[in-house]
DNA sequence: TATGAATGAGATTTCATTCAT
DNA sequence: TATGAATGAAATCTCATTCAT
C-alpha cells in the first residue's frame, strides 16, 4: 500500500482517537489498531505521539479553512459572504465532529506546541470576519463608522459564537447547519447593523 | 493545621494545576506539592483524581453562579439584567482564569462525569438568559415577539459568545470586564431588539 | 477503660481481620476501626502489624491447647483421651473459625517470624498424639510392637487430618464437631489398631 | 524469544515467588526480575496479578491432576490404584513444592477468585477417591456396607491427611514420597478395611 | 514496507507508622 | 489514656518509544 493512503489512514484514525479521548487519553495503541497497522509503523510515518497531534490539527485547520473559503463569492455584498462563510463553516463541523473536536477543544487545552497551530487558523478566520465587518460598514455608509478598536472585539465575538454554535449544534440532534448559521445571522447582523448606524447600546451609569 | 483550610489548600492548588495542564496531565504529585502537603494527605481528604476533580468542578461553577446572581438585581429592566450578569461573569472569570479554564476547557473536554457537573450549570445560566430575553421582547411589545422555539437558541449563542469572550479577554492583556460586557451588549441586545421588532436578517433564495 | 480490656478488644479485633483477610491484606485501619479505637492506640500497647499478628498467634494458640489438655482426663484408656481432644478440638475450631483461620491458614502462609510461632504450638500436639498412640500400643500388647521412627510420621498424618477436618468442617454447614471426631476416630484409630497387631498394608512389589 | 517460551519463564518465575511469598508479599517487581525480564512485559503477556496468579493456579492444578491420573491405572484392584495414585502425588508435589504450595497454601487463602479455582480440582480428586473407597467396599463384599452419606466425610479426610503429609514431607528432609505413601496407606486403608467389615470404632457414652 | 518483542519512566493509589497535643 | 494530622516508601499498572528482523 502506498505511503500516501497508509498516512491518511492513520491521521484518520489519529483524528477520531484524538476527537473523542483527548490528546492525554487518546494512546498510540488505540490509534494504531484503529488504522489496521502496527505502532512502529505510525512511529515511521509520523514520528511521535506530538507530531502526530501536530499534523491533524494542521490537517483539520486547512481542511476546515479550505470548507469556508469554498463556500464563499468575493466581491459579493458582506452579509452575503459572512451567510455563505458560517453555512460552509457549521456543515464541516458537522460532517466532520472528531475533526471539530481536535481543533476546537482538544489542541486548546493542552499547552503551547498545539494551541499555536490552531491559534494561526483562527486568526485568519478573524481576520476576515473583521474585513467584512468593515466592508459592511462601508457598504451602508461610504466610510467606516466604527472605530478600528471596536471591530475585532466584535469579530472575536462572532466567531466565537459560532464555536459554540457548533458544538451545540453537533450536540443538540435534529439541528441542521442551515438553522445554526441562520440563526447566528439573526443574532449578530442586525445587531452590527445597528452599530454600524450609530446606535449602540450605551450601559447604565 | 485544621482540616477544613488544608481542604481549601489542596482544591485551590487542584484548581490551578487542573485549569493550566489538563485533567490528565495533571499529576497529583504536582498538585500535592503545589498545596505544600504530602501526596497521601490528597488521598484522605479527597480521595481520587477524579473525585478531587469533580469537588473542583463543583467548586468553582457554585462560586461562579454565585458571582453572576449577586451582580443582578431582579426586578430590573431585563437589559440592565443582562448587563449586570455579564459584567460580574466577565468580572469573575477575569479574577479567577484557572477556575474557568477548568469549567471552559477542562471538565467539558473529559468524558461524562465530568461533563455533566457543569453542563447542568450552564442549563442554568442558559434558562436564565432565555427568561431576559423573552422578558424583554415583553416589555417592548407587550406580548412575545419571538416564536418559543427561535428564543433558546438565541439564548445559547448569546451564552457561547460570553464565553469565548471570556477567553479572549483572559488571553488578551488590558481587555477589562466592562470592555468584554459593553462589546458583548453591543453585539447582541441592538441584534435581539432588531429581531423583536420582527424584524430578522432573512437567508438569501 | 483498662488497658487489659482495650488491649483483649484490639486483639478480638485484630484475629477477626487477620483470620477473614490474611496478614497482608489487613490493614492496621481496619483492625483499629473495628477495635473501636484510634490508630496510634493500636500502636501504643501492640507496638506493630508483626508484633500485633504474633500476639494473635500466641493467644489464639494458647487457647487451642488449654482447650484440647481441657478436654482430656488423663489416665483414661488412649482412645478415650485421643476421642475426648479431637472432640474438644473440633468443638474449638468451630466456635473460633478466626482464631482457627489465623493459627492454621495465615500463620503459617506468612514467613518465618510467624510460621515457629505456630509450629511450637504444632509440635506440642503432635508429640501428644504420638504419646497416645504408643501408649495404645502399650495397652494393646504390653510392648511397643511400633518402631519408634513410624509413630511420629502417623502421629503427623493424624494431626494434619484433624486439620483439614476442621476446615472442612467449618466450611461446610451443618457438620458437628462430634460428627468430625467420629468420622475422624473412625478413620483412624481402627487403622492404627490393626499396625499395631502387626498387619500393616504392603506396597506391592 | 518466541512468546511462549517468554510465557512459561514468566509463569515459573511467578508460581516460584507466590508459592515462597504468598500472593500479596509477592511483588510483580520480583516476578519480573526472577524471570529476567522487565514488568511491562508481564503485564503485556499475563494481563493484571490476578490474572498471572489465576493463571499459575490453573497450571499447576492442571499439572498435578495430570500427574496423579498417569500414575493410576484403571481397572486395577481400589487398594492397588489409591496407592499409585497417592506416590504419584507425593512424588509430583516434592518435585513442585513452589506449584503445591500456590494450590494449597496460597490460593486457599486469598478471597474467592482463586479459592474456587482450586476448589474446583480438589472436589475432583475427593470424587475420585470416594469411587475408590466404594469401590473397595465392594470388592470386599460384593455390596456397598458403607451407608452413602459416611463415605464421603472418609475420602475428604484422606484427601486432607495427604495433603498435610505432602506438607510435612517437604519441611522434613529426608522423607521419600515412598514412605508418605506407605504411612498413609498404613494409616487410612487397615481403617477403612475394618470400617467396611462393620466393625466402626464406637464413641464412649 | 512492515512488525513481534521489549522497556524506561512515570502515573495513581495504599499502608504502616509517627508527631504534637 | 487517647487522637487528629501527616508522611515515606512501595505497590500495581500504563504508555510512548525502540530494536531486530
Amino acid at each position: 500500500m502506498p505511503r500516501a493512503e497508509r498516512e491518511r489512514q492513520m491521521m484518520d484514525a489519529a483524528v477520531a482517537t484524538f476527537g473523542r479521548r483527548g490528546y492525554r487519553a487518546a494512546s498510540m495503541d488505540e490509534i494504531a489498531e484503529l488504522a489496521g497497522v502496527s505502532k512502529p509503523l505510525v512511529y515511521l510515518y509520523l514520528n511521535s505521539k506530538e507530531d502526530l497531534f501536530s499534523a491533524c490539527i494542521r490537517r483539520e485547520a486547512a481542511a476546515l479553512v479550505e470548507a469556508v473559503r469554498g463556500g464563499i463569492t468575493p466581491g459579493e455584498p458582506a452579509d452575503q459572504q459572512l451567510w455563505a462563510g458560517l453555512l460552509a463553516f457549521f456543515t464541516h463541523t458537522a460532517e466532520c465532529p472528531d475533526g471539530w473536536s481536535v481543533l476546537h477543544s482538544q489542541a486548546r487545552t493542552h499547552g503551547e506546541p498545539f494551541a499555536r497551530e490552531v491559534a494561526v487558523m483562527r486568526e485568519e478566520i478573524v481576520a476576515f470576519v473583521t474585513l467584512l465587518i468593515a466592508e459592511a460598514a462601508r457598504e451602508a455608509h461610504g466610510n467606516p463608522t466604527l472605530p478600528e478598536g471596536e471591530v475585532a472585539p466584535l469579530a472575536e465575538a462572532l466567531v466565537g459564537a459560532a464555536e459554540a454554535l457548533a458544538v451545540w449544534a453537533n450536540a443538540t440532534p435534529g439541528v441542521t447547519a442551515r438553522e445554526a448559521a441562520t440563526t447566528l445571522m439573526n443574532f449578530s447582523w442586525a445587531g452590527l447593523a445597528n452599530l454600524m448606524q450609530g446606535k449602540p447600546w450605551s450601559p447604565p451609569k
